[in-house]
DNA sequence: AACTCTCAGATCGTACATTATTTGTCAACA
DNA sequence: TGTTGACAAATAATGTACGATCTGAGAGTT
C-alpha cells in the first residue's frame, strides 16, 4: 500500500539483506497479514532490482512466512487464530523436551545467569515491550542454545518469533504478566532442584497460556480478510 | 532458447515445476549429499533459463533441503547421522500426538481402509521398495490428512520424506521388515480398540526404530565428504 | 616450495520481453 | 437507471539475456 513511508525507508541503505528486512517486517507486523507483496514495489523500496526480491520471497515462502499463488504473486502469511494454535500445539510438544534435556546439563553458572535475566525482567516489569521480549528470548535461548538438536532449536526459534510477533501487537494483560513472572520463577526452581519433569511441566504451561490470550486477540487482527 | 535438447534432457518436458524436480532429486538421492548445485547447469538440464532455478533453490533453502553460502552457490544439504537423529527426535514428539487425535475421530471406514492398505503392504512384502513406500505413506497419511493442525502435518510430511529418502538408499533388514509389519498391526489393533495411548506408544516405537537403523547406515553414506 | 598473477567458471544483479491478471470503459439490455 | 458483459489498457508476475563481480585453480616467478 501507499503507506506512510517516511524518513527511514527513504535511506534504504542496505541495513541488512533483503531477506532479513522482509523477514523483520513480517515478524514485527510492519507488513500486515495477507498484505500483498509486489516485487517491483519492494524492489524500488529496497533500492535494488527485482531479482533479489524474488529470491528473498521464495526463501520466505519455503520458511512459511509468505504464501504464493501462481501468477498472482506473494502475500504475507496471515497469522490467524488457527495458525497460532497450530504452532503452540507443536511448541507444547517440543519445548518440554528441550527443557528436560537442559535440566540434565545445567551448570551453576547457567542458573545464575537465568536468575540474573529473570531479575532484569522483573525489574523492567513490562514497561518496555521490546526490551522485555529480548530478555525473554535470551532467557529461553540460554536453555536451548547448547542443545545438540539444532533442528529442533531452529524450529523453536522460528515458532517463537511468530508467536512473539503477534503477542507484541496486543498488550499483555496484567493477569498474564504476573503469570509469566510466576512461571519463570517456578521454572528456575525446578531447574535448580534438578526436577526435569517439573521443569517440563512448567514450560508446557508457559507455552500454552499465551496461546489462549493471543489467539483471542487475533480475532480482531484478521477481521476483514478472507 | 537455443539448445536442441538431446535425449535424456529431452524428457525435461515440464513433468513438474523446477522446484518439484529438484525436491524429488534430493529426496530420492539422485543428487547426493553436499553435491554442488550449479544454476546454469541445472537450467540447461531443465530447459529453462537460470532465474526459475535460482528461485527454486531459494525455496528449497528455506525448507532446509539446500544450504547456500554467499558467492559460493548452493549444495544439497547433507542428510547425515545427526540430521536424521534430530528429525527423528522431533517426530517422536509429534507423531504420537497426531495419532492420539486420530483415534478420537476415526470411523469404521477409516479402519477398513487402513486394513486394506496394510493387507497390500503384507502382500507386497517388501519386494518393491517404491510401491512399499507409497503404501506406507498412504497408510500414515490416511491418519493425518484429516487433522486440523495442518502445520504439524506439513512438518511431519517434510520429515517423513527425508527419513524415507535415506532409508530407501539402504536395504531394509529382514528384522526391521517384520517389525514394521508387526508395529502396523499393533497400531491398527489399538485404533480399533479406541486405545489412544496404546496407539501413541505404538507409533512412537514405529518412528524410533528406523532411526536406529538409518543413522547407522548413514555413516557410510557420508564418508568422504567434509 | 611458497607466493603472485591470470583466467575460466560461477554467482549475483540489472534490464528487458513475454504472458497472465486486474482494472476501467462503454455499450447493450432489463 | 442500474446492471451486465465484452473489450482494451494498465499492472504485475514470470522468463530470458547479459554484464559485473567474486572464487578457485593452475601457470609462472622468486
Amino acid at each position: 500500500m501507499p503507506r506512510p513511508a517516511t524518513d527511514e525507508e527513504a535511506t534504504d541503505e542496505v541495513g541488512g539483506s533483503i531477506y532479513e528486512r522482509l523477514h523483520d517486517d513480517i515478524i514485527h507486523g510492519r507488513l500486515r497479514a495477507n498484505e500483498r507483496l509486489k516485487v517491483s514495489e519492494l524492489a524500488s523500496r529496497m533500492g535494488t532490482s527485482t531479482n533479489p526480491v524474488r529470491e528473498a520471497l521464495q526463501q520466505l515462502r519455503g520458511e512459511g512466512f509468505v504464501i504464493m499463488e501462481p501468477n498472482r504473486g506473494a502475500r504475507v502469511r496471515p497469522i490467524d487464530e488457527e495458525f497460532v494454535r497450530d504452532i503452540c500445539e507443536i511448541e507444547v510438544l517440543i519445548e518440554p523436551a528441550l527443557t528436560r534435556w537442559f535440566v540434565g546439563i545445567v551448570t551453576k553458572a547457567d542458573v545464575e545467569e537465568l536468575e540474573r535475566i529473570q531479575a532484569d525482567i522483573e525489574r523492567l516489569n513490562f514497561t518496555d515491550e521490546l526490551a522485555h521480549s529480548q530478555l525473554d528470548m535470551s532467557f529461553h535461548r540460554l536453555m536451548y542454545d547448547k542443545h545438540y538438536n539444532r533442528h529442533a532449536v531452529d524450529l523453536w526459534i522460528r515458532h517463537r518469533e511468530i508467536l512473539w510477533a503477534i503477542s507484541r501487537r496486543f498488550p499483555t494483560s496484567l493477569g498474564r504478566q504476573s503469570n509469566v513472572l510466576e512461571e519463570h520463577r517456578e521454572l528456575i526452581a525446578c531447574i535448580k532442584g534438578q526436577d526435569a519433569e517439573g521443569a517440563a511441566r512448567a514450560i508446557g504451561k508457559h507455552v500454552e497460556d499465551p496461546a489462549a490470550t493471543s489467539s483471542s486477540a487475533c480475532d480482531y487482527h484478521d477481521a476483514g480478510f478472507d
